[in-house]
DNA sequence: AGGCCGCATTGATTTGGATCAACGCGCCGT
DNA sequence: ACGGCGCGTTGATCCAAATCAATGCGGCCT
């Protein structure tokens, strides 16, 4: 349940100015905001970091000195009982931005599923380049909105719905915002174990691994490798996920 | 489950410059941001609103066409599924700040617990007011940002805590944040109903009651009527509720 | 090629909370 | 004062998912 870890590894402990221009996660990422003839000051206090597999990299009750900006990979975030029992709250893809919180400690601990890449920043310099760009105050407002609507749609899921329900919902919210892996464009890849699934559903690993075998052979899915998923019927998994089963 | 309602009741379609700057809730609020010199500005957009108890004020799925701000009273935000299952997603009284979303839609809805009495401002007037007062932009991202560490506490609390320390967590929740009542400083009212609660906490009314009861006769609280409790152990009540019981 | 190890699946049994059912009580309207 | 009704409590039973327990399987190291 909780594994020890390695430590995130600087690749360029000081952003030449390049790093920004050049990101391919820019334009996925609130970095958008600042424009290209301003885009060396943020790179100047861009950290470029990566972090192998299981890494901690944030860690919940830390005293809260920087943003994350996920530029590759798949990081799970999570809250833990002092007994072992684990919560993910969510996980985030190249683009997402990490971090935001009023309290000067993190709320939440985050980890690298696969190989990661991210870009740190200190608060205080985001804060005074925030400032100058009041439209990456307006990105990061948006951001955190739509976490808020995320994360509201998340409460209903572990409040109010089957087992079933949760996976379903699962399934569509991956093959929406998932890796889509080459072949027919419902399958995708699923960087997280079933570990992780049954953490952030609410739900135990060996109920994650029986519903998807029963959505299997009731026809809704296939699961070419325990990584990997295809929808089936797509309509009939959207009914389920939104209990109108 | 649903309560058809009454509308809600328009005090003053046209804000009189005085009804912000004398506003008791102002000071615990966003419209805080805005400067006395400016209030009238506020006050220009701002349509005070009463809302009796039961009565759905935002629709999901309805045209997000206004933001609100509660003045006085108690309002449950919550969600459906198309079978009547319920979750609240989270009480909100005085001061607080409603209809944060980048979509078109509201993402909720929410319906007056006591009688509530609240501002509505045109989105569209309140994102020109946005251009000029980046403090009342600021202010808004904090408020995301806190009730975004507050749904992740609850989703903590939905996936992986039993229904005693769901309990114990919201008693100690109410208790801060709750009206205190005269008498004992530890003693606080409970404006919502068993229903309410076992929706908020992802349980059902008779679990809420019954676990309500055992916390009693094992001494952690008292229960002068059912809508008003007082704690009596409170280190005990919270260790329970972070699960270290 | 073999064996180990971590992850996933599948089966048997248990259980916390849901559901079904009855009753108590305070409040309100007549 | 009475009766009805909505809310809350309490009791009996059920069930979805947890827990306990093997077993399968693929990748990696030697």
């Amino acid at each position: 349940m909780y594994t020890p870890s390695t430590r995130p590894v600087v690749l360029d402990p000081r952003g030449a100015a390049n790093i920004c221009a050049n990101c391919e996660a820019r334009s996925q990422s609130v970095c958008d905001a600042v424009p290209d003839s301003d885009i060396a000051r943020l790179a100047a206090i861009a950290v470029v970091t990566r972090a192998e597999p299981g890494t901690t990299f944030i860690q919940e009750g830390d005293s809260a000195t920087h943003f994350f900006n996920i530029s590759a990979g798949t990081v799970r975030m999570y809250k833990m009982l002092p007994d072992g029992r684990r919560q993910i709250t969510g996980f985030s893809g190249v683009g997402h931005f990490l971090g935001l919180a009023v309290s000067d400690t993190y709320a939440f601990s985050a980890e690298a599923i696969d190989r990661v890449r991210f870009c740190k920043f200190s608060r205080a310099r985001v804060r005074t380049l925030l400032d100058d760009f009041p439209a990456m105050e307006k990105r990061l407002l948006a951001v955190a909105s739509t976490e808020l609507v995320a994360a509201q749609d998340q409460m209903l899921l572990l409040g109010r719905k089957t087992a079933r329900e949760r996976l379903a919902s699962f399934l569509m919210l991956q093959s929406r915002q998932g890796t889509i892996c080459q072949g027919s464009r419902s399958r995708f890849a699923l960087p997280m174990s079933r570990g992780d699934i049954a953490d952030y559903l609410g739900l135990t690993i060996e109920t994650v691994s029986r519903t998807l075998t029963k959505l299997r052979t009731e026809g809704f899915i296939e699961i070419p490798s325990a990584s990997e998923i295809a929808i089936r019927a797509p309509g009939a998994l959207e009914n389920l996920a939104t209990g109108m089963a």
